[in-house]
RNA sequence: UGGCCCGUCGUCUAAUGGCAGGACACCGGUCUUUGGAACCGGCGGUGGUGGUUCGAAUCCACCCGGGCCAACCA
């Protein structure tokens, strides 16, 4: 049972939960209706990838619908570029919206409708103060706002203005609509938020037929309400915005079941520019060549660069969905990279940067071909290719060394290695120029190493790859890093437009000319993904690798243990890192809240009189006639005041005491009951529950319910068998001394009688029993 | 110093009052004609203090830490 669960579930992550227990409950009456509404004002990055993968993957998954909806209403920022990018980018993913590709700007008369039914409704008005004024009315968020002298302007008037602006009598900023909220709210998108504005801007897509223009706010949840959406996903920094969502459609008038949002974190990636605000900049100040710079992290740069959709659907997998503000490792990103692109990718030879190979004893001028598989033999794929061998081959420059650090494995002086799918070779002499600088190996080969002959299996340090000479196609190859080397760049070149470039990371574009390419990579398909062995994952550069030039973008480097162990030990030698000794252990005590100092007071009589704990006479004494009643009902104040102050409040989910369908008295029944052994506290808890949320009398719900507390042996000590029976590998664990199972078998015993067996009793038993 | 959200291995994420589990990273080993891959093993976590409970990562209180909010942007 147990086994089959772990590895190969589907995700469930808190929205798919909320989802699931949507459908299950029949609220939307089965529908599940998702959305992704990007703005169209620039490229789609990695994070908004997260974000498809969530709303177009739920809704394959529930078997519902996402829509594409382009949430533009915004004239200044947005044009039908954007709108072509994005398309291809859902596409690309592997994403299809079907026939719901929308577009609020389509729904502008019926926003509008809607704003005359909050302005008739008393609930919007036409404000005429300049835009500084609202903005210092608003207060801040530690003083409240003060409300416009026009805010209560006649309903009338408001309709005579508003149809007026959007008649065009209006200059921009002469006068908006705002909701006519609080402007004592603690949460500042409720002080009389703005609604409308007034823009005579031409809109891509509605031309001149506006110049009104509904903002966010009010405009998103609309939206989603004239498409039927049933769960509205956003990231968490609209997580205050909920409560202006759910105003703007309630008011307006929609019924349940209406849209909700739901927010979760998103996708903070290490070392990626992951905003649209700071992306801009760097694609208009040409720091980058353009949105589809293979240095960004956008999904238009990480095609380019020849990343494969699958490798973002996995990696959104990998991330999963909570609303943990967290950031993910690069790591994370590269291991999906990899993970999709291993099995896939025929592997070739390539030198990046090449050290000449005579072989002293091939025989001169001539050459011979050599089968090579294109896969190891892990890969479960089929194919090979023609691979030149000669005299004069190219190798990589670090696979040599003069003076070997421990444990390398590649040629060294005396040495031999063998070549990849070639021969074991020997390196004779090193050739050096005026500088010293090595320019040339001689080598020798032996003619019975060859590979796939089977004859020689000689035990050699290493195999290193090569390219022949004579043969070789010479290519570019670019290799990618992060853009900046830490967030503050980022931010600078945001701040300033990007016309004062903050330092890139020298590292973020490294172009390797006069790479040596094996021939054969010429007669295959331009877009062919292929590990270069050893070295990493290529492909042709789109754009600059088209034709008969050879560019080559490395997607992602291979893993290399050999290189990280390299360099932990330079830098091990290099910075010993000082340890600083902190102080410890502080006065760190909580400091007492300052509170009422009538409730105080009554807090410390609570405490000092009554005996009840500190924290609980705290809360209760905030709110001291609730707990008053149950002391009538039940006389034992510590007990009564746990119950109130813990148990219910975690159930009253904000509600006031005073608004449950139950007295005080009542609970101080319910208290009694368990004081008395008539039912076990956890089965209390249950009615308390039930109480909460339907009312009702705590005897008759023990009786109702069958939890009147079971302690009899005869019928715990049948429970306890079927429960050991069940369980046996775990008794067994048990015994071998894992005892915290212990609450596993408690917890089994009680779910099977339903919370009414008495734990104590049930616990003594079961150790009884398990001992023997 | 207002309101809201969030704190689980280094990182990401499960456990929805009952066994703290997985993935990435890291470290070892096996295997290997890629220092890749695969396989095996290891390291390592509930921010703190109290409380409720037979039992707390989970519920309650306080504290600490991080994030969001004062566009006529989304």
């Amino acid at each position: 049972m147990e086994r089959t669960r772990s590895a190969q579930s589907p995700p469930s992550d808190f929205i798919r939960q909320i989802v699931a227990a949507d459908t299950a409950s029949g609220r939307y009456g089965g529908r599940v209706v998702t959305r992704f509404p990007p703005e169209p004002n620039g490229y789609l990055h990695v994070g908004h990838a997260m974000g498809i993968c969530l709303n177009f993957g739920i809704a394959e998954e529930f078997r519902g619908r996402c829509h594409l909806r382009y949430d533009d209403t915004n004239p200044e920022k947005e044009n039908e570029e954007f709108v072509r990018s994005i398309e291809r980018d859902i596409r690309w993913l592997g994403f299809d919206w079907g026939e719901h590709l929308c577009f609020a700007s389509d729904y502008f008369e019926r926003m509008y409708e809607c704003a005359e039914v909050l302005i008739r409704k008393g609930l919007a008005y036409v404000d005429s103060q300049p835009t500084e004024a609202i903005r210092e009315g608003r207060g801040t968020v530690t003083e409240p706002g003060v409300e416009s002298p026009y805010r209560n302007r006649s309903p009338e008037e408001s309709l005579d203005l508003f149809r007026r602006m959007r008649a065009g009598e209006f200059e921009d900023g002469a006068h908006v609509l705002r909701g006519k909220i609080d402007m004592t709210s603690p949460n500042m998108l409720m002080r009389d938020p703005v609604f409308y504005r007034i823009r005579h801007a031409h809109h891509y897509r509605q031309g001149d037929a506006w110049c009104i223009y509904p903002l966010y706010d009010y405009a998103h949840c609309l939206e989603d309400q004239f498409e039927d959406i049933t769960h509205s996903i956003c990231t968490l920094e609209f997580d205050n915005n909920r409560e202006l969502y759910d105003w703007v459609l309630d008011n307006v008038g929609f019924a349940e079941p209406r849209p909700h949002q739901y927010e979760w974190a998103g996708l903070d990636l290490e070392g990626a520019v992951l905003s649209k605000r700071n992306i801009k900049p760097l694609v208009q100040a040409r720091v980058v060549t353009g949105w589809d710079d293979p240095r960004l992290a956008t999904i238009a740069a990480y095609r380019r660069r020849g990343v494969p959709p699958e490798a973002l659907r996995l990696l959104a997998q990998l991330v999963g969905v909570s609303k943990t503000g967290a950031r993910t490792e690069e790591a994370k990103l590269d291991f999906a990279i990899r993970e999709v692109l291993n099995p896939l990718a025929p592997r070739v030879m390539a030198v990046l940067d090449p050290l000449k190979v005579v072989i002293t004893n091939y025989p001169k001028g001539t050459s011979e071909e050599i089968d090579a598989a294109y896969f190891p033999h892990d890969v479960p794929r089929e194919g090979s290719r023609a691979l030149p061998f000669s005299g004069e081959l190219w190798i990589e420059r670090s696979d040599f060394e003069e003076r070997p650090p421990k444990g390398f494995r590649r040629l060294v002086p005396g040495g031999e290695v063998r070549l990849r799918h070639a021969y074991v070779i020997r390196c004779d002499e090193v050739i050096k120029d005026a500088g010293g600088r090595v320019v040339e190996l001689r080598c020798s080969y032996d003619p019975s190493t060859r590979s796939g002959t089977g004859a020689e299996n000689r035990k050699v340090k290493g195999t290193i790859h090569w390219v022949s000479a004579p043969h070789a196609l010479t290519a570019e190859v670019r290799l990618f890093g992060r853009l900046f080397l830490d967030t503050q760049h980022e931010a600078e070149v945001a701040e300033d437009g990007g016309v004062t470039a903050a330092p890139l990371n020298p590292g973020s574009l490294v172009v390797v000319r006069g790479v040596k390419v094996e021939p054969s990579i010429a007669r295959d398909p331009a877009d062919t993904r292929y590990q270069f062995e050893r070295t990493g994952y290529f492909w042709r550069d789109p754009v600059d690798g088209a034709g008969d030039h050879l560019v080559f973008n490395r997607i992602v480097a291979l893993k290399d243990t050999w290189a990280k162990r390299a360099d932990v030990e330079v830098r091990a030698t290099v910075t010993a890192e000082p340890v600083v000794a902190t102080a410890k252990g502080a006065d760190e005590r909580p400091r007492p809240r300052a509170v009422d100092p009538v409730i105080a007071a009554r807090s410390a009589r609570y405490r000092d009189e009554l005996g009840v704990a500190a924290d609980h006479a705290e809360t209760i004494a905030a709110d001291p006639a609730f707990f008053e009643a149950a002391l009538r009902t039940h006389a034992n104040a510590p007990d009564v005041a746990a119950w109130i102050a813990v148990d219910l409040r975690g159930l009253l989910e904000g509600r006031a005491l005073a608004e449950l369908p139950f007295s005080g008295e009542a609970i101080g029944r319910l208290a009694r009951l368990v004081q008395e052994g008539r039912t076990s506290r956890r089965a209390a808890k249950d009615v308390l529950a039930r109480m909460v949320s339907e009312g009702g009398d705590p005897e008759r719900l023990v009786e109702t319910m069958g939890l009147a507390k079971v302690s009899d042996p005869a019928v715990l000590g049948g429970a306890v068998e079927a429960v050991l029976a069940r369980w046996p590998e775990k008794v067994a664990e048990f015994r071998a001394g894992k005892s915290s199972l212990l609450g596993l078998f408690v917890g089994e015993v009680m779910k099977q009688t339903r919370g009414a067996a008495d734990p104590e009793a049930t616990k003594r038993l079961l150790a009884e029993r398990l001992r023997s």
